[in-house]
RNA sequence: GGUCCCAUCGUCCAGAGGCCUAGGACACCGCCCUUUCAAGGCGGCGACACGGGUUCGAAUCCCGUUGGGACCGCCA
């Protein structure tokens, strides 16, 4: 038996956007192909009529891009097995319906065409994930008083269902590995009916755990977002999501829990997904993405922070995206989201923000000519502002003058940033440049 | 109601009969560092759902119970 490569896909609808649940299948069919140097097929499952649309269909496949998802084969991108969108696949499914018409397995009535489910036999296949199932034939497809219903092959519109369509294109598609949804467990034993009243080989199933909200329930629109994009407007990176996501139902032997793209392709392993269905924990996401945030290249993380200043009304267009990339560096891992990011470090473009939060009664009065004195010494007299130089020249000065950092550092920081947590202040200072921190203590009559 | 699936800390994962007085991560709590913490370091709390087997030995295998989930559309 010769090993072929996978060939797998993920077969969204147009009836929404990516969410979440869809992501991680699209997610763990992508790391599959690419583990294995396989192939990733895109297909757009739009036979229904009523509910597709393109817009949707171009949100999925933006939400992809955005999870830096990258597809072989898809309707973007046409390949040998085209056309990528059920709705020009019509002539195959209408071949394989009439040649189960012609061999009595299939009737029509009402219009439509039905697939006779038989009795009696015992359908097995052997999933990748869950193992060894088996079902009798006459339970596959019930109504809900238990007595057996056939299946619906071809609507009375002339559209292939769901059941039937995934069996033809994955045929035709010559797809060896259908990745999905625990929730489509159910649905194989039709499936595997309909490969075997064809003739046909069924591919190799390998079933995914299911994501549930805090309530465990399956994720809805109820558990707040819905889109990726939601996501990223929440402050999530898509890197961080990629990571949180490969995360639910899969870990890497060695118990490596930060990881890239390339590491996870590396790693994965279809063998070692888990079967129970996971909690999203957004806890861990921020973390996670907190994570990956730390691991940017400053310059790159500034890529993805800039629009959140904007969106808060900074204007950092003003700055040189060198200062903008340092000051990103000197906030050392705070913040879990971009937006956080964003806000923590507002004070290195704006002195607005500092003075909408300063408070002048956290500066006494009796401590105000000492704090002059001080201030106006380091910023004359401190030969290299840098964080360095300036901690020595206080310690120095604190040590003569029988102060403490603590009287010194914290009103420093409170003048310069309008807020009681930050970075090292000396480090911030080195950031703000001498100039800007001589502007802002001046501001306060804090200069001596 | 029926069918299918699942069952280790609050949550995500390790654990494929002895290495388990069950390991890691998030969260939580405490301590330390320090000019502050939202950064860093250290530590703590905390689970094999229950009951029967099998075995010299079970978190790991089998059965049952209980619990949870999914599905039962001419939606996908």
């Amino acid at each position: 038996m010769t090993i072929e490569k996978p060939r797998v896909r993920f077969a969204p609808s147009p009836t929404g956007t990516l969410h979440i649940g869809g992501a991680h299948t699209a997610l763990f069919n992508w790391l599959w192909a690419r583990h294995t140097g396989g192939t990733f097929v895109l297909r757009i499952e739009d036979t229904d009529r009523e509910r597709s649309t393109k817009e949707f269909e171009q949100s999925i496949l933006d939400g992809m891009r955005w999870m830096g998802l990258d597809w072989d084969e898809g309707p973007d991108k046409e390949g040998s097995y085209g056309p990528y969108r059920q709705s020009g696949r019509m002539e195959n499914y209408k071949k394989y319906a009439d040649q189960l018409l012609a061999s009595g397995l299939a009737y029509e009535q009402d219009g439509a065409v039905f697939f006779k489910v038989p009795e009696g036999k015992l359908i097995t296949f052997d999933d990748a994930v869950y193992g060894h199932i088996e079902v009798m034939s006459e339970k596959a497809s019930v109504n809900q008083d238990g007595t057996i219903k056939d299946i619906v092959i071809i609507k009375k519109d002339g559209m292939p269902t769901y059941n039937y369509a995934v069996v033809i294109d994955d045929h035709t598609m010559d797809i060896n590995t259908v990745i999905r949804g625990e929730d489509h467990i159910i649905n194989t034993p039709k499936q595997i009916l309909i490969y075997q009243a064809l003739g046909l080989e069924p591919p190799t199933f390998a079933h995914l755990p299911m994501i549930l909200g805090k309530d465990k329930k399956k994720l809805s629109k109820r558990h707040g977002a819905t889109s990726v994009f939601d996501y990223n407007d929440m402050g999530y990176l898509p890197d961080g999501v990629f990571n949180f996501l490969a995360l639910l139902g899969w870990s890497p032997r060695s118990g490596q829990e930060i990881f890239s793209r390339e590491e996870a392709v590396e790693l994965f392993e279809l063998s070692s997904v888990t079967k129970k269905p996971a909690v999203l924990d957004m806890d861990k996401l921020n973390f996670v993405n907190q994570e990956q945030m730390k691991r940017m290249e400053p310059h790159k993380l500034l890529g993805v922070i800039r629009p959140f200043w904007t969106k808060m009304g900074l204007k950092p267009e003003t700055f040189s995206d060198d200062y903008l990339a340092s000051a990103l560096h000197t906030m050392g891992g705070r913040g879990q989201t971009t937006i956080e990011v964003a806000e923590y470090s507002d004070y290195f473009l704006s002195f607005d923000v500092v003075r909408e939060r300063y408070d002048a009664s956290e500066i006494t009065e009796e401590k105000r000519p000492l704090l002059k004195k001080f201030y106006g010494e380091l910023t004359e007299k401190c030969a290299e502002w840098t964080p360095e130089a300036m901690e020595i020249f206080t310690k120095e000065w604190i040590a003569a003058n029988e102060s403490s950092m603590k009287e010194v550092a914290l009103p420093l920081r409170w003048a310069l940033t309008g807020r009681k947590v930050s970075p090292g202040v000396f480090e911030v200072a080195a950031q703000l440049g001498r100039e800007e921190c001589k502007n802002r203590l001046n501001y306060y009559n804090l200069l001596g």
